[in-house]
RNA sequence: UCCGCAGUAGCUCAGUGGUAGAGCACUCGGCUGUUAACCGAGCGGUCGUAGGUUCGAAUCCUACCUGCGGAGCCA
């Protein structure tokens, strides 16, 4: 743009151009025309926002173009930037000039409603829409927040292997692969690991894609998706529960300052978002079972794990998310360290988001006593050998330590208000979907 | 793996035994503030696949394929 004063800029950006002529790079995302004045629906990746064509106002030759352009051709746009109390933007863009960089044709998602199926076979179209672009921003301002949460609180970020060759937790299935010669598994979870690193850096936070093999197929199940493990040295139960509120709580207050627009968007009711402030309420697993036979559940005893329908009957008691702690020590994995007053049960706690979005944390305080440890290895069949290195944890300066896995795209899902967590990340990999 | 629902135009759907339909998209025309714009015209079909019942099947029956919702398991 040498040579002329028309400012290059953004969506995101025209509030600081006011009544100043700029020039936008955009997609037509959809447009509306009568004789003589032509709406074009702009978007540039950074926003949204309503180009207005008056033909009095042009040359016939850019009408005729704006007339013309078809759904998702790509242009740069000139116009005067202008407060306009009819956007959701607050401003729109008299339109002066529109160059066509490449004529769309036969866009395949139109303006009416479509069916999950097309959908996710358009899925690297999909995202341009306003919801999929608003749950994206939504995303990425939860991955800053975190980032920012864990960095000011005295974390370090590790990185775990994704290559493993063993089992961590035994139980689920493993997607195989192959090492060279040997048989390798890609990771479930990378919090064996970060114990280790807990015990060289004290604080630390892993932010990883998981994978699981399973032929889970729910509203909350993805085959692959992402994990946030921390895991903190010398830390115990109570405390571990209190990094979680708070971080909880600081994602949903970072995503209502900084994601007006996208909220909006989305319709999410935010009255429910503003209330998710520390403290979370905590309810036993002892309890969650009386409170379960009062609200009628007779097909659930001590011993047994809740069902959906038990989590979201629990969750829907409190307009919070809502702490479950101390489960059976037989419904969980070896690691966990045993309540110290009664062995039958685990000093580890499940968070369930409100609103039936399920379980979006597992968290425990882990086993510090090697011989415990060794004891809940040969209970569980685990191969010793390949958890040598883990057991040396114990036998070198072990602490309480404590920590637990967030998942990513079930907390986006839930605090955007999307339905299904495959709207809560770009590219889902699900039961029967390895494409786009 | 199990239970339930669905597959008809590029997309979303109606049609439930007798000539294959609508809206959107696309093309053309009209319209000065539209918000999934609207109005008129045009274009658009191997009714998931295979077999069967019937004078006649998108429609009824059987099998299979694909997708969706849920369960179990999990974050």
């Amino acid at each position: 743009m040498e040579g002329t004063l028309v400012i290059k800029t953004t969506i995101s950006e025209v509030y600081k151009h006011a009544e100043k002529e700029v020039k936008i790079g955009a997609w037509i995302a959809n447009k509306r025309s009568s004789g003589k004045i032509a709406f074009l629906q702009l978007r540039d990746g950074s926003g949204f926002i309503q180009g207005v064509v008056v033909k009095a106002d042009v040359s016939e030759d850019v009408f005729q173009t704006a007339k013309t352009v078809t759904q998702e051709s790509s242009v740069y746009v000139t116009g005067v930037v202008q407060k306009d109390e009819r956007s959701p933007l607050g401003y729109e863009l008299l339109v002066t000039g529109v160059e066509v960089l490449h004529h769309a044709v036969d866009y395949p998602i139109t303006p009416k409603e479509h069916g999950t199926e097309f959908l996710m076979d358009n899925r690297h179209l999909w995202l341009r829409s306003r919801r999929q672009h608003a749950v994206m921003k939504i995303r990425n301002e939860i991955i800053r927040a975190t980032y920012e949460f864990f960095n000011e609180n005295g974390f370090s970020k590790v990185d775990p292997p994704i290559l493993t060759g063993s089992a961590p937790e035994g139980t689920s299935e493993l997607f195989a692969t192959k090492y060279f010669d040997e048989d390798a598994y890609l990771s479930q979870s990378g919090q064996l690991y970060m114990e280790a690193a807990a015990m060289a850096l004290g604080k630390v936070f892993s932010f990883g894609p998981t994978f699981r093999a399973e032929k889970s197929k729910t509203r909350r199940h993805l085959i692959e998706f992402w994990m946030i493990e921390p895991e903190m040295a010398f830390t115990e139960f109570d405390e571990n529960l209190e990094v979680q509120e708070q971080y909880v709580a600081y994602i949903v207050q970072a995503v209502l300052k900084n994601c007006k627009l996208e909220l909006k968007t989305l319709g999410r009711d935010t009255e429910k978002l503003e209330k998710i402030t520390a403290p979370f309420p905590r309810i036993t697993y002892d309890d969650a079972i009386v409170f379960l036979h009062e609200k009628g559940f007779d097909d659930i005893k001590w011993g047994d794990d809740f069902g959906a329908p038990h989590e979201t009957a629990i969750a829907e008691s409190y307009d919070k998310p809502v702490f479950i702690t101390h489960y059976p020590t037989s419904l969980k994995p070896f690691y966990m360290q045993p309540d110290p007053n009664r062995d039958d049960v685990v000093l580890c706690a499940d968070l369930i988001a409100p609103e039936g979005y399920g379980e979006i944390i597992g968290g425990s305080e882990r086993i510090h006593d090697f011989e415990l440890l060794k004891q809940r290895l040969e209970e569980h069949n685990l191969e010793m050998d390949a958890y040598k290195w883990y057991l040396e944890l114990r036998q070198y300066g072990s602490v309480p330590h404590s920590g637990f896995g967030l998942g990513l795209e079930r907390t986006v899902a839930w605090i955007s208000g999307v339905e299904h967590v495959r709207e809560s990340i770009p590219f889902p990999r699900l039961l029967n979907r390895l494409y786009p």
